[in-house]
DNA sequence: TATCAACACTGTAGTAACTACAGACACAAG
DNA sequence: CTTGTGTCTGTAGTTACTACAGTGTTGATA
């Protein structure tokens, strides 16, 4: 049950994980991983549990969660007292950032989209687009 | 026609243009402000010009540009040859990134959503969020 | 057994776009 | 002349990585 459990090096878990290798080392110095055992050469070993944290981490950051963010879920996933409810709320709070996001975006898209449509893109100089960020109020 | 027009330091320049002193300053050091005139103390005095420039900068900011892309639409405004096809080549591209960028929120705000709902946030363990997050596919 | 490619190690520096100091100097009002 | 506010420079921190350089490890082949 430890045997081939133990002998993932760092090149096979970014494989199996889609994170890359600077990047596992990166959230190990980070304290998002634990410092893995190490081989008698001193590569990084990974088991199944740390692999399993390294996708949680990917698909939290998938997700758009923060490095912070994700440490909390970490912490809530680990305090065997996993609260449904605190989880609940970051979840609904990361979604109403996002959503926010979103509508700035929208609206960028929105003028972006009008001074667009001002210009009919001919080799003139005095573009619209350019005078109304000078311009406008 | 000179007179009023140089005296505005810093601080009044940011309160104008609603960019930051150190923004200014910052702007400044990575060359999209061309370094200003200075009062005998020192200090430094903005004209009309360049509190448009930096009105020019916080607009594009403000539409999401990047400093890199502010800095090729200054150019461009700069450059007589002021040419409205490559502002509006950049102006769409742009865009296009904006819209990208919407889609994959979108998506995640879905996930995000379904999520939340399998979970009704009681003072429970296992939640499924976090269950989602370490085992999904 | 020697050797070789492929892999992994550490440590540092770079990215974007600021923000936040510390410690020193400038300027205007009382 | 002092006090308070404003500004100066230079450096370091932020987020989440990414990219080296220079060195050591591993496993397979000749």
């Amino acid at each position: 049950m430890a045997s081939r459990n133990a002998d993932i090096t760092i090149g096979e878990a970014s494989r199996r994980t889609g994170c890359k290798i600077e990047t596992i080392r990166y959230y190990e110095r980070a304290g998002l991983m634990p410092a893995p055992p190490r081989s008698s050469g001193g590569y990084r070993l990974y088991g199944e549990a740390l692999l399993k944290r390294l996708n949680f981490i990917r698909r939290g950051r998938e997700l758009g969660f923060s490095l912070n963010r994700v440490r909390e879920l970490l912490a809530l996933a680990e305090g065997g007292g996993s609260n449904c409810r605190e989880v609940k709320a970051a979840t609904l709070d990361h979604l109403s950032e996002i959503e926010s996001k979103i509508a700035d975006l929208n609206r960028m898209a929105e003028v972006l989209k009008q001074k667009a449509a001002l210009c009919e893109g001919g080799n003139v100089p005095d573009c619209p687009i350019l005078e109304t960020l000078f311009d406008e109020c």
